[in-house]
DNA sequence: GGGCTATCTGCTCATTTGGGCGCCATGCGC
DNA sequence: GCGCATGGCGCCCAAATGAGCAGATAGCCC
């Protein structure tokens, strides 16, 4: 009868008989969601076990049975994996963004405060302590805080509000203190110091040293990136014209934790890492899990830049910087 | 980290984090697409095997994972297993039925007929002998024949127009025969004649004996049902109200070849058996593969009574009946 | 604070499973 | 008609897997 069979399929397509196609679903049943055995199945059929494997297998492999994975529909679970596997990082989530959304920029930014709050929520433990740079995915990702252990929280860097929704700039510290209930170390100072002295001396001062000296105690940092254009960096907005032209030509284009970096990740301008209040790479480097906020493909390079530092084992993005990415 | 994951789980949902569903759907993409083993995706990840399986079979019983058996729309992959499974058979083939369908009985039995080919062409080889039994669904079995290996074809009956669609009551015999490119025989001769005598009779005719002394060779047999009512059974049809009705109150319910079922799938009316021409039971017994067509919900008792025969080992039937033998 | 419980975790061992192999029947080209 | 290629089939054996178990840990109730 199985010779027949073979006769009867010709070609590669086998057109299945009702038969088979009836006995097919039922094997895959039996096995996949009834958690029967190949060979309990092999018994009930009369068949070997060695049909039933292939009986399945070519199932599989023609489509007959699919495996669907049902997501949140705002993940995007293969651009995730791909970008983990890629850069080697540890967490790795990449939430779909529509790209031709018009003034969906902000938009943007608030979903990656939520997905990047659940992530939060996830991973931090109490032991841990929760640093968090300061930037606009930062802002957006304080009001989606609803749940995290108890940990301490530090601010990793000073805040130069230049816009009106900058003034809660620290809320997201305080917010996400007051939501794990532990306690809060933020930094009233500002990022960009006109020189260093300043910077050294306000390193100093009470309510600044506290959060400074634990930054060496974070386990846990969340990060952005900036872009080297207005509006998509902090330490650019703070510059004057002349220094944003100086440091472009040094071939400026990604900002991290108030460094410079080229397009290789290579810090550039390192004059200017004596002028701010923030978190150094060394410090970052002793950090555990370092996270890193990118949103927008205007920052799809400088995200990329910034991964070439390795300084980061964890990034949330989304569908567009993940596409440029991977490119 | 984990102890947290409980805490913040609270209840049974257990409230997943993006990490962990991109790293759920990771592992599944893993796992069931790209075949990798339990062991080498616990490397990758950093985890125990054990803590694969236990993901990946949570994912599965929460239904994040989902396996959909993608099966042509006529067919009811369950019912057919469920049929197969509380009946025993070895053939269980449901399609589904548009119960709703006003003058819908004839397109029911034409899409069972095209079922039924297809099952034959998958099962029949060349080395069988396939009877067929006459009847409104072999009738419509005929013309969707389109492929069957080179076997012999008995007919399992005569028959008797009653209908002008019945003129080519023997057609689907010669049309089997015809795409098989085998040897048939037909019977020419009515299924229920006056008497015993004439029935013996004419069993010895020459173009009768030569199918009739088949009927023990027959190694696939193809059977309907009919049920006790007009237009239901060719028998009905064929016989008068008295009798009709003196039959109805010995409790026939059901007549496959010939003979009368009672409820229970006793024959009623043996003496009925000696008038006709068509297989016994002792021979259909004796057949390996016996299938039975059954098609409209007012034969629904009747095919529950021809099961418990016991000489089936096989069914194609509609949405209905299956229903009903379930039930 | 002290036990108790629920849960998670990884282990051992028996079972299940798949890769590769040879066997056999069939179809095909010579 | 006859070898040869092809593909299905089942088996061997090593790898993969699951069931059940014991230890650990945190939450919880008294």
């Amino acid at each position: 009868m199985s010779t027949r069979d073979k006769a009867r399929a010709g070609a590669r397509p086998h057109h299945a008989g009702p038969e088979e196609l009836v006995q097919t679903a039922a094997m895959a049943r039996r096995f996949y969601l009834d958690g029967k055995s190949k060979i309990e199945i092999a018994e009930e059929f009369g068949i070997s076990r060695f049909k039933v494997a292939r009986t399945l297998e070519t199932a599989i492999r023609d489509g007959l049975i699919r495996l669907e994975i049902r997501l949140p529909p705002e993940l995007d679970a293969e651009r995730s994996d791909a970008l983990r596997t890629r850069y080697g990082l540890s967490h790795a989530i990449v939430f779909t963004s529509q790209v031709q959304d018009p003034g969906g920029a902000a938009l943007v930014t608030r979903r990656l405060g939520a997905v990047a709050a659940g992530l939060l929520a996830e991973i931090v433990t109490e032991d841990d302590v929760l640093g968090l740079i300061w930037g606009p995915e930062i802002e957006a990702l304080g009001p989606e805080l609803t749940t995290l252990a108890r940990c301490t929280v530090v601010q990793l860097c000073g805040v130069t509000p230049l816009r009106p929704v900058d003034a809660n700039a620290v809320e997201a510290v305080r917010r996400a203190a007051a939501v794990s209930r532990g306690v809060a170390y933020p930094i009233y100072a500002p990022l960009l110091l006109p020189d260093g002295a300043t910077a050294r001396m306000l390193r100093r001062q009470p309510g600044i040293v506290e959060a400074v000296g634990r930054f060496s105690q974070v386990t846990k940092a969340v990060i952005t990136v900036g872009a080297w254009g207005p509006e998509l960096s902090t330490i650019y907005d703070a510059l004057s014209d002349a220094e944003r032209e100086n440091y472009r030509s040094q071939g400026a284009c990604a900002e991290v934790s108030g460094h410079l970096l080229d397009g290789e990740g290579r810090i550039v301008a390192p004059e200017l890492t004596e002028r701010i209040i923030a978190i150094s790479f060394e410090e970052l480097r002793r950090v555990p899990d370092v996270i890193l906020l990118a949103d927008g493909s205007q920052r799809a390079a400088a995200t990329a830049a910034a991964l070439k530092t390795g300084l980061f084992n964890g990034i949330v993005t989304d569908t567009g910087v993940a596409e440029y990415l991977l490119a």
